[in-house]
DNA sequence: CATTTGATGTTCT
DNA sequence: GAACATCAAATGC
């Protein structure tokens, strides 16, 4: 089967960890305006589960106009400003009300890397051009501007190219940078590609 | 190599 | 004011 764009149906899946899991090893593309495409294999990603989760902007069911979109129905991109400077792109899950949301952490370039350099002003494709949140989000052109948008659509999207990894070749420790969310932040809600070189953290 | 620091918007206290 | 799902450049070994 040709390359497939995942449906809804996959990012309405009501377990947000599983979820996690099964988008590292998939293709994460965007174009916008007359560019090439973009993309990379997703090799990074962390579970955020809502109003229960300390370390999740919607713990105890916070609705602010950052967090709004993230109660939305799954299927639809949730970023938001980091430190003022970065800006983080999340996946939003489960139904509506649910506030579950899976953090895209780390790519490794496939297509359009000529373009990822420029965007990042960098000479060479190396690790440090999108391994971390904000600097896959530079890379692939991510902004708050893109913020609730539908994740089925020509923008931005996920495509799902046969690749199947079995349980030994993933690896799940703790979240990244949520020492703030106490007992949560032990969770091992953080999933990552073993043997790759384009993660956030050795 | 490791550690420190500056950048900086939104949200909450 | 302080904290924050961060990064890059500068400084200290």
């Amino acid at each position: 089967m040709a390359d497939q764009k995942l449906p809804l149906s996959f990012y309405r899946e009501t377990d947000v960890v599983a979820l996690s899991r099964r988008l590292v090893g998939k293709v994460l593309c965007t174009q916008t305006g007359d560019r090439p495409v973009t993309s990379g294999l997703i090799t990074e990603t962390e579970a955020y589960s809502g109003c229960n989760d300390r370390a999740s902007h919607a713990y105890g069911g916070r609705r602010t106009q950052r967090t709004k979109t993230m109660y939305e129905a799954g299927g639809i991109a949730y970023v938001y400003l980091c430190y003022g400077i970065h800006h983080l792109f999340n996946v939003v899950t489960n139904i509506q009300n649910k506030a579950d949301a899976v953090l895209i952490r780390a790519i490794q370039p496939l297509e359009g890397k000529d373009v990822m350099l420029q965007r990042r002003n960098r000479q060479k494709v190396a690790p440090s051009l999108t391994a971390g949140p904000g600097r896959l989000s530079q890379a692939l052109n991510i902004s708050t501007g893109i913020d609730g948008v539908n994740l089925t659509g020509d923008t931005i999207w996920i495509e799902d190219r046969g690749l199947i990894l079995s349980d030994h070749e993933i690896e799940s420790t703790t979240r990244i940078g949520v020492d703030y969310a106490g007992s949560d932040a032990q969770l091992p809600w953080r999933y990552y590609l073993r043997e790759s070189r384009w993660i956030s953290e050795k």
